[in-house]
DNA sequence: ATTGTTCTATTGTATGTACATATTAATTGG
DNA sequence: CCAATTAATATGTACATACAATAGAACAAT
């Protein structure tokens, strides 16, 4: 394993330290109750400061991934929820996971005003333009999703980008960003008249709408995406565990 | 209102901070949006260390309570219910975390013969009936989400247990089972007649389906469960990393 | 043997300092 | 007047330092 710190990287030392903590406590003898090694050592260790360190584990503590005690040490938390089995493919990987060959059917690409949750979400004023991607794809005969993607404008996204190619490795490849975080949120809801005809299907009918917050290594947000599947072409599966 | 930190007490500062802006933002002023005063500021005022009050406001920053965002400030967030629960926590528990209280409009318990789907998770035969409990739950003022479970014979339900207890519980204390792994699907679909009725909405309206296998410590299933959930009524979130 | 005491390793609290970065506001140049 | 530049201001990052509190371990006293 790579235990080093990146002092000339951008982005901040204790979000790196946060990567380096997460990635050693996936260790089974962290996993069985092993202590971690203890914070003035691990910072010698790291090469970085005691406080810098703290900031990164209480994070982790936070989230409820590790515990601390006094005299005692920082352990991995118990009552685990292992989403291992969480992925995160890229939609032609999972299609072709499923055997499914993908046609596209639309893309359009334009700058927008952003909406209130995008601006809050990008943390950027309203009267800043953000480009929107928007996409149908399905299978050979029909289209059966629907997606509309936002970029941070510090992606330097031009809107030339070749969208053909897997959109994570667009990123990394031409503009150095590194998608490391998603938080979704699952939904269902009623077509509306535009998404309606899009996917083919009556005004009213049922929809798994799939809105997913993107952030890249430093944990700043660079994509907002919404993905409106048609009912029945998509299932979203996961494990859990305590 | 006191606004004084007492640097005597054994309660920490932070702490004590901590408490203070809770109380502070209270005011209606601050709800709409107003910034509180700037860090260095506030810590004069407080007579407290800016890394100090840093702690306390970084608190509530990781609950979700301020955003703060470079040379604009540190602000009251929206309230915004997507409870990220990605935890193990029961429908009760969940909807706690959301602040809803939750009404049982409906629970039947009965035995039944059980379908392929079922007879294959569970490994028996057709011929073997199984414990069947539906529910109709939601709000006080309607019914939002249908559930129906199975439950493996080898549980050992008799149909008589209090199933006002939340389940898991339950399952440990009643009958030894343990549930610890759990797979779930999740989907969209247009109501049936039966489903839409009892949730009070159009035939043809979106539901959320959400499926769940759920296993005991060595593996082996021991409920199966489905829930209806009318739209707009629910959101599954997950965070995934890579 | 149990109880009490002291030692010590580890996290917890608290401060001060310095510079970086992002964004709004003001200023300047054409 | 408008665009580009600069300044000002808020949070963000990072480090060094000092002492406090807690809990376990070792040891001593009863």
């Amino acid at each position: 394993m790579k235990i080093a710190i990146d002092h000339k990287s951008p982005v901040p030392l204790h979000i790196q330290a946060e990567q380096l903590i997460r990635k050693m406590i996936e260790d089974e003898s962290y996993q069985d109750g092993k202590v971690l090694p203890n914070e003035v050592d691990l910072a010698k260790i790291l090469a970085i400061s005691r406080s810098t360190l703290r900031q990164a584990i209480n994070k982790l503590v936070f989230e409820g991934l590790l515990v601390r005690k006094k005299r005692v040490g920082t352990k991995v938390n118990k009552v685990q929820v292992s989403s291992k089995s969480n992925n995160w493919l890229s939609f032609s990987q999972e299609m072709k996971l499923r055997g499914i060959k993908i046609r596209n059917f639309e893309l359009h690409v334009t700058w927008v005003y952003p909406n209130e949750t995008i601006a809050n979400f990008f943390e950027i004023k309203s009267d800043r333009k953000v480009l929107k991607m928007e996409r149908l794809r399905g299978s050979m005969d029909e289209p059966f999703v629907y997606f509309e993607s936002y970029f941070h404008p510090r992606v330097g996204m031009t809107g030339d980008e070749d969208f053909k190619r897997p959109l994570y490795e667009l990123l990394e490849t031409e503009h150095s960003v590194i998608a490391t975080l998603s938080k979704e949120e699952i939904s269902a809801l009623e077509a509306e008249a535009q998404i309606a005809e899009k996917l083919r299907i009556p005004i009213g009918g049922a929809v798994l709408l799939r809105k997913r917050f993107v952030y890249d290594q430093g944990e700043r947000p660079i994509e907002y995406n919404l993905g409106y599947y048609k009912a029945k072409s998509f299932t979203y599966t996961l494990e859990s565990r305590r």
